[in-house]
DNA sequence: CCTACCGATCGGTAGG
DNA sequence: CCTACCGATCGGTAGG
């Protein structure tokens, strides 16, 4: 309740913005109160980037399980970021945006996390060019132009204008693989 | 030379996360001597988010005078944004991420401004599609996949990892033109 | 350009 | 769960 109540702040309003005052209203308490269910301000935030990262690391366990060519992988992978977005997206929003004013240790720990995730997901580009199912892309341009392409879903969902998820899953999904030109 | 620095910070830490006393030790002056030189800290915010906006309308307009067909204008906007961020990656960085911090009237006129970009965007996708020379996306999700996948280039220019600015824009392009699946 | 200082607000604690 | 309060820090001003 308070940590839902907090992502939502710190979605709206970033985690420097949001003060433990604003924090007390929302859930109808005073600000000491907070802390009889909570440590600290970034023990939250904490929560909020450690379980998001566990579930991209989780789905990425399990693609790379399946009995695939690389680009059904990666089209798992799109499947993935847009599930975990559509499932929760103030908390997803605020681990992609917030999570830098973790303090160390937390902060190095949670860039091995990411760091981790994007090796595995280089690994699966990699193969995929190397027979010859992927064109010969640079994969750090393709890794991050897949993330940033799912990425602005977060936004989207938040404000939910009208597609369905689906829709928007086949389009970005055909735009990523088959470019948006026509053949000439 | 204060704006610059005072980008520098924001983009780093943040908006709210940079007080005055931070950026007067960047120019190694005291905090209250800034106050000769800016009027406020939002004053500085709205300076950096107003001038790139100003940039991306202006670029734009010159796209929009070109006789060329809807892909090669998508190309020459994708290179724009890649060629503003190539200039100035710290202003533009600080410009995507920190905007939210305006204060009224400022945010509503530019988030004016930045709809007004999206929507003349938006007409050029549509009118590649109506004219066959785009598949028939979603005009919304093409605009913010293309937006999104330059987006993350803020981020990469700044630690410049080896790669020239030239190939990550031939690179991505084509990705977004052709798609990354070889043909079958 | 500086010293000195303002009221407001911050995250958090003591004590009940 | 609250009242009362802490020291630290914030953006900014007065006055020279």
């Amino acid at each position: 309740m308070i940590c839902e109540a907090a992502a939502r702040l710190f979605r709206d309003k970033g985690y420097k913005s949001t003060s433990m005052r604003d924090l007390a209203r929302e859930v109808r308490l005073k600000a000491s109160s907070l802390y009889n269910h909570i440590q600290s301000k970034e023990e939250i935030l904490q929560e909020i980037c450690f379980d998001n990262a566990r579930r991209f690391l989780e789905g990425m366990t399990e693609v790379e399980k399946l009995e695939a060519s690389a680009a059904d992988k990666i089209r798992a992978l799109i499947r993935l970021h847009i599930c975990i977005a559509t499932n929760d997206v103030t908390s997803v929003t605020a681990f992609n945006d917030e999570w830098r004013h973790l303090s160390e240790p937390h902060l190095s720990e949670f860039k091995a996390l990411r760091r981790e995730y994007e090796q595995r997901f280089r690994l699966i580009i990699e193969e995929g060019v190397r027979l010859g199912e992927l064109k010969p892309l640079h994969s750090t341009v393709a890794l991050y132009t897949i993330f940033s392409s799912v990425r602005w879903l977060y936004d989207w969902f938040r404000t939910g204008k009208g597609i369905s998820a689906n829709d928007v899953e086949r389009n970005i999904i055909r735009l990523l693989m088959e470019g948006m030109e026509t053949d000439k």
